[in-house]
DNA sequence: TTTAGGG
DNA sequence: CCCTAAA
């Protein structure tokens, strides 16, 4: 079940500029991701625009002088050459076929790919004449749930039925037509993929707002897409004779400056951003007709600026890993985070500035919370008034000027960044928080040999030595829970069950070497480790850790490595990198003189399989395995397309499980067919029915035949074809 | 980008 | 689930 608001705004027309080629071309990114990636950008796009369609709802206490069943569309202005599944997206979606999700999808990367499209308010013409509600179902309602999302944040409800013309509605995932009573089996099963989505980490580009979900819950559902989307809006009033091109909107200081009703603190002019990412920013623009559109009213244009700040090249996962990290980095009750820890902090003065970009970044994306804490709705709506002037009573809310005053309102809310630290604070007594208490951690082994006749005392001292060798920068914490240890970084504590006063007694920690530390530091901060004996008086595993992992000296500006974990990716910004590489050098070559030769030569000798650095770095999935009605869903998409179309399968039965690519499918479907041919005392894993795997094995039988039949035809007699 | 197939 | 050649 989906939560669906109808949204009004009084305006229409969003035109999506094209955008660049250069801020999609994204290494080392893995072609499973990549559509997924593409759509997150585009649906952010329209979340931002609609992010800041709030703002200017918010601003106007009256909205129901606007019409409800109003719908905001993605059309698009170029003809696309792709297939012929195309349609327009401005075609009623009542008449939607099959492949009309496919079209949104492939409109939507094509969106990426420069073409214009343009969020529209497809029944300003009639105001609640056209698009009956129930007419939408299937392709706007990504779009639509996106919206829903922004708006929750700012509202932070989820019923707020009132005056937004919101309705909850059931939304049907599957756009075949689906025969007699297979409706309600449908939706079942999307529902129960949905609350998958809810379950497991990052699954859904989209927060998914199932039934019965409690507003806590909302809330942080919706911080975590925040979260994992990075996407802050900024809205500027550009002068209007520049609004041809959207790329060189000038930015105007900000006319007023509310401290209460500036909702989505944006972040355009926070300098380091945009030192850091110069091609981050995708222009909006947006152009505001009134909204009777045959109407003289309409002919004046203002144009916004909306720009979202998603770094594009940054992987949904870094950014969930910087963000996690920099969640322990707020807790003081936790030890240095590997990802970002001090001496990285050190070494990559870079990482500083982009952390202090996150930092705000986050902060203020909390900020809705926080004001909606603060403040009645009362307030809201008075400070609104006063940015808006007079307009806000207006029957007509949607008139040019209050656009401008909208904007200019956030725009200067960017401006008046607040110190981190204090928003840090504040973020911290806004949010549920896990207290936790560590009251000791475990070691990993460590095995130290001695002499006989060594003295207690030495003995001491090579324990400490090894251990703060170790604690120096060559460990990493795990963390475990109910003995379990819990290996995706990218979960919240809430997914992984850690919440407050629950469970805590489970939660344990531990130390455990780093690979992927550098040991130049270590072994500088205690040069006498290895020199005062014999390296092999040594036997302890610490000063093995820094022979393990030769390359971290390597100062190469492998992308690898400028992308790890914490870091924004930044292969294309040329600032930070030479920085981040000299430094490095300088760095790495002072430790390397203090290190005795003998390391310098198992330096040399012990080369890093260069895998095993990348497996670091790159994580691999979460391995998700799938449940029943997700087999179920997979066997009935595969016998309706058949086995070669697994995009199709994809979009038809697992749209809405971002985690689920299409290889991921057709791997399954592998899988599965091996099942089903071997015994059940083979099986592991949770049980297919056997009446899904035979459905499976008849269903490809059925299909190589079809697909051998279509390999002769094409071949044996191509004339046919013609 | 998607498919197909090996690992 | 990953990787990658091939289309």
């Amino acid at each position: 079940m989906v939560l669906q608001k109808r949204l009004n705004y009084g305006f229409n027309g969003y035109q999506v500029p094209a955008i660049p080629q250069a801020s999609r071309s994204a290494r080392g990114r893995r072609s499973g991701k990549k559509a997924e990636d593409r759509q997150m950008c585009a649906f952010d796009l329209l979340a931002t625009v609609a992010g800041e369609l709030l703002l200017l709802k918010e601003s106007n206490p009256c909205p129901s002088t606007v019409s409800p069943g109003r719908t905001w569309f993605v059309t698009t202005k170029n003809t696309i050459k792709q297939g012929q599944q195309h349609k327009s997206f401005k075609h009623d979606p009542c008449e939607q076929g099959s492949s009309d999700k496919s079209a949104f999808s492939t409109k939507v990367g094509s969106h990426m790919r420069g073409a214009n499209y343009v969020l529209e308010d497809q029944s300003h013409a009639q105001d609640g004449a056209t698009l009956p509600p129930d007419s939408i179902k299937t392709n706007y309602e990504a779009l639509e749930r996106v919206v829903y999302s922004e708006e929750s944040i700012i509202e932070n409800k989820k019923d707020a039925s009132s005056h937004w013309n919101c309705h909850t509605e059931r939304v049907s995932s599957g756009f075949e037509e689906l025969p007699d009573g297979k409706m309600d089996d449908r939706i079942e099963r999307h529902e129960s993929v949905e609350r998958k989505c809810h379950t497991e980490r990052g699954s859904s580009n989209f927060v998914e707002i199932p039934g019965g979900k409690t507003e806590d819950q909302i809330q942080r559902q919706l911080e975590a897409r925040h979260q994992r989307i990075g996407c802050q809006t900024h809205v500027t009033t550009p002068d209007i004779s520049t609004s041809k091109n959207p790329m060189d909107l000038d930015i105007k200081p900000p006319a007023l400056v509310s401290s209460d009703s500036s909702i989505k603190a944006p972040l355009c002019g926070d300098p380091i951003s945009g030192g850091l990412f110069p091609r981050c920013q995708d222009g909006v623009k947006v152009v505001c007709r009134d909204d009777d559109e045959n109407s003289s009213r309409c002919t004046q244009h203002c144009t916004v600026s909306l720009k979202a700040f998603r770094p594009p090249h940054v992987g949904d996962r870094r950014i969930r890993k910087m963000l996690a990290s920099k969640f322990w980095k707020v807790s003081p009750t936790l030890p240095k985070n590997r990802e970002l820890s001090s001496s990285e902090l050190e070494r990559k003065p870079a990482f500083c500035s982009k952390k202090s970009w996150y930092t705000r970044q986050r902060t203020q994306r909390c900020y809705p919370f926080k004001r909606r804490k603060f403040s009645e709705r009362n307030s809201v709506s008075t400070s609104g008034r006063g940015i808006n002037g007079d307009g806000a009573n207006s029957p007509k809310m949607n008139s040019n000027r209050e656009v401008i005053g909208a904007g200019a309102t956030v725009h200067g809310v960017s401006r008046a960044s607040t110190p981190v630290a204090i928003q840090e604070s504040s973020w911290k007594t806004e949010n549920s928080h896990v207290k936790l208490s560590i009251k000791s951690f475990r070691v990993p082994e460590l095995i130290i040999e001695m002499p006989e006749t060594a003295t207690i005392g030495s003995l001491k001292r090579t324990v400490v030595e090894a251990v703060s060798s170790i604690l120096g920068g060559g460990l990493q914490i795990g963390v475990l829970l109910q003995g379990k240890k819990v290996r995706d970084d990218d979960k919240t504590l809430l997914q992984t069950g850690i919440v407050c006063d629950d469970k805590l007694d489970t939660l344990g920690f531990m130390l455990e070497p780093n690979p992927a530390h550098t040991p130049s530091l270590c072994l500088e901060d205690h040069p006498h480790l290895l020199q005062p004996r014999d390296a092999t008086q040594l036997p302890t595993r610490y000063p093995v850790v820094p022979s393990s992992d030769p390359v971290v000296p390597d100062v190469s500006p492998d992308p690898l490595l400028v992308n790890t974990g914490n870091c924004i990716e930044s292969d294309h910004d040329s600032v930070p990198s030479p920085d981040i590489s000299s430094e490095k050098s300088t760095l790495n070559s002072r430790a390397l003189v203090a290190i005795p030769s003998i390391s310098v030569e198992a330096l040399a000798v012990v080369p890093l399989p260069r895998k095993s650095r990348r497996s670091e770095l790159v994580q691999r999935r979460i391995r998700r395995p799938f449940s029943v009605s997700e087999v179920e869903a997979l066997v009935q998409a595969v016998e309706k397309l058949g086995t070669g179309r697994w995009r199709d399968v994809k979009l038809c039965a697992f749209e809405d499980a971002k985690h689920r690519t299409y290889v991921d499918l057709k791997d399954k479907w592998k899988t599965l067919v091996h099942t089903a041919r071997i015994s059940p005392q083979q099986r592991r894993g949770e049980p297919v029915p056997q009446e899904l795997l035979d459905r499976v094995l008849s269903a490809h039988g059925y299909w190589s035949q079809q697909q051998a039949i279509q390999h002769v035809k094409s071949h044996a007699e191509p004339c046919l074809l013609l």
